[in-house]
RNA sequence: GCUGGCGUAGCUCAGAGGCAGAGCAGCUGAUUUGUAAUCAGCCGGUCAAGGGUUCGACUCCCUUCGCCAGCUCCA
């Protein structure tokens, strides 16, 4: 996320005097101050006293500078909680993360609950006490000296590889810290810090490395915005993909096929209507749909480098003395299809989509819900084209993308543009050529994105969307790669032009991306409030009593007929009882039927999630549900 | 895969070296019900699996499987 210009405007600006603490200047609620000399800026500590007056822009945690720096003296104040209780315990590094920070110790034995209890407790000690952070300068092999002395060999090794001849620690109370900071003027300011959990990591998360414990917890400037947050964690339990497709009976994953998934009913209606949608979208944008096998000979993935490259995560099986692999991709299968004819230049764009399912041999302790699954549903494609199409084919996409994010209300989507891993086939001169071309797409684009260097697939550069979940973490999605190794890997060519044979350009892309992983971010986004369109069923029709279940019944047939989904709960049960099941299943419209509709021709409506209700005839009620399936409106 | 935690009825969970518990769901009956839970009765268990310790193990120990959080990796 990138600061926006409304919290960036709310530090304020300022020139403070020469010989005075910045802290004097400061506003209230200051934690830190942007330093401006000439065209650099460095941020510093409000204890600074410039030389001359200074322009200064001072930070406060409501933009994500300054929040960035409370957090980061908040991880201090947990280093030194956990100095304090545990003085065997070696630290690490301790940044601000999204929400909050963490600090990894080295210590042999894991953190308990009732630790990190009694750690809290020591920091809120701390934040009483109004420790101040002091900085100081020492010469670098004095800095190492003095953590040697302190047995502190993480901080040895980070200060021999990362500082410059002048080393800048901080102390807070009895911690001792290389940091660059600034930090907030005292522990006074934390006042409102959280221990959230600890976790197994390892040293520069190198898993052969040094084990490490970590520890997770957050902060902030009040009391009020905690709780605040600690409330959004709540939520985004209730929200869960796996305990609302457990509720509401959409999905399962049963030890007998771990990372495998169960489609239920209900769940596997929205799937269909989700890849209906997708293939009437595709029809319109020139797509030919094809379907290749799950498993393949061997031979087909040492040709497609995969072997090679993706051996670990493939599952193998043998049979009448062969070898084959099962697909964790689809493009050896569509290099096959377009081998299988002749191809003109006049044919390209060939546009072949795939709602393949693809398996990938995963580690056990990746797996989780429907967003790390060890069977998948790719709506993949691939689209062969010539090198002059590629910028345009790329823009076509993209907006595919937006196109069917926007329906679904999604928006916080960051988009990244991944380059050459080191592990990868093909030339330098194709890589370049084929980064180059996403980069003109994605100026042409006008969207922002983010650079990850060496994180392409092996067989070209990649263009990833990803989208939170609704605990915030990051799922990849829709993704676009480049691929200019299928075409000599599978001696594809088309008749070009001037009569020659041209290999053509592989992009290989999935929009929903794991079409499991797509209904997992759905429900999540939606709390389980699916769009009316893809909601597994539409309207509840709800007699009161005996007399009125022909009449409801009558509705039911008439609201079918028009291809609505509707059922009956004709069960002799209160009205009460009935609409709260409704209400927990998420259904969009309740229809009521009692003395007085019966009396009208006409259907009490209530809208999921609203108190109150309408009268309206059955048909009325039905063409309003019409237009909102038509419309693929969000609401209700 | 690694570190830690967890696995008890269909679901949510309590319990604990000596007869296996609750709520919800289900079934049966009564209630004919007006917008988020009507009442009563009944049924429901190899306490994840395998091995060990013990007079006795659901409980303690070991192994395996699965789940959860994080790490690493990824759609």
């Amino acid at each position: 996320m990138s600061p926006s210009p409304a919290s960036a405007a709310s530090a304020a600006e300022a020139v403070a005097p020469a010989g005075r603490p910045l802290a004097a200047s400061a506003p209230r609620g200051a934690v830190a101050a942007v330093l401006r000399s000439g065209p650099s800026e460095r941020e510093v500590d409000l204890s600074l006293r410039p030389e001359a007056d200074a322009e200064v822009r001072f930070l406060t945690p409501a933009d994500p500078d300054g929040l960035h720096v409370f957090r980061h003296s908040s991880a201090h104040l947990l280093a030194a909680a956990v100095k304090d209780l545990f003085p065997e315990a070696r630290y690490g590094i301790g940044p601000p993360i999204e929400g909050g920070f963490y600090y990894d110790f080295g210590i042999s034995e894991p953190f308990t609950a009732e630790d990190l209890r009694r750690i809290e407790k020591r920091m809120r000690e701390l934040v009483r006490k109004r420790l101040p952070f002091q900085r100081e300068l020492l010469p670098k092999d004095e800095a190492i000296r003095v953590f040697e002395d302190l047995g502190e060999t993480f901080k040895v090794e980070l200060i021999r590889e990362k500082a410059g001849e002048s080393v800048s620690c901080y102390r807070v109370g009895d911690f001792f810290d290389f940091c660059n900071g600034p930090h907030v003027p005292h522990t006074g300011y934390l006042r409102a810090v959280k221990v959230l959990s600890s976790s197994g990591a390892y040293w520069k998360g190198d898993a052969a490395g040094i084990p490490m414990q970590r520890i997770y917890a957050t902060s902030f400037p009040d009391r009020k915005q905690l709780v605040k947050h600690l409330h959004r964690i709540e939520e985004a339990k209730r929200r869960d993909h796996r305990r609302i497709g457990k509720e509401q009976r959409l999905f399962l994953i049963l030890e007998e096929a771990p990372g495998q998934v169960f489609w239920l009913p209900a769940g596997m209606g929205v799937v269909n209507r989700l890849l209906d949608s997708m293939r009437a979208r595709l029809d319109r944008r020139g797509y030919q749909e094809i379907r290749t096998p799950l498993i393949l000979n061997e031979s087909v993935w040492a040709r497609s480098g995969h072997l090679d490259h993706y051996r670990e995560n493939m599952f193998f099986i043998e049979s009448d003395e062969r070898r084959f692999g099962v697909k964790p991709m689809n493009c050896p299968g569509a290099a096959l299809v377009y081998r299988s004819d002749i191809r003109s230049w006049r044919d390209l764009p060939l546009r072949f989509s795939e709602f393949g399912h693809c398996h990938r041999f995963e580690p056990s302790g990746v797996l989780s819900g429907l967003t790390r699954v060890r069977a998948f549903t790719q709506d993949d494609a691939h689209i062969y084209c010539r090198l002059d199409q590629i910028r345009d084919e790329v823009i076509e996409l993209m907006d595919l993308v937006r196109e069917v994010y926007g329906e679904f209300g999604f928006e916080d989507i960051q988009i990244e543009l991944s380059t050459r891993p080191e592990k990868s086939v093909g030339t330098d001169e194709t890589w370049e050529r084929a980064e180059g071309a996403l980069l003109e797409a994605l100026a042409a684009s006008g969207d922002s994105h983010l650079l990850n260097p060496g994180d392409g697939a092996f067989y070209g550069p990649k263009i990833d969307f990803h989208v939170r979940d609704a605990l915030g973490r990051s799922h990849q999605c829709a993704t676009i790669q480049l691929d200019f190794s299928q075409a000599p890997a599978f001696d594809l060519y088309y008749a070009a032009e001037d009569g020659t044979r041209q290999p053509p350009v592989v992009i290989h892309r999935a929009i929903l991306g794991s079409v499991e992983r797509f209904f997992a971010l759905l429900i999540e986004h939606t709390a389980g409030a699916l769009p009316v369109w893809i909601a597994p069923v539409q309207a509840q029709v709800i007699p009161i009593a005996d007399r009125h279940r022909d009449a409801a019944s009558e509705a039911v047939t008439a609201l079918r007929e028009r291809g609505l989904r509707v059922e009956l709960d004709d069960r002799r049960e209160k009205v009460g009882l009935k609409i709260r099941q409704a209400e927990l299943r998420r259904i969009p419209f309740m229809a009521v039927i009692g003395d007085r509709e019966v009396d009208a021709g006409a259907v009490a409506v209530r809208t999921r999630g609203r108190r109150g209700q309408r009268i309206l005839s059955v048909a009325t009620f039905g063409d309003e549900m019409e237009r909102l399936v038509a419309d693929r409106s969000l609401a209700p």
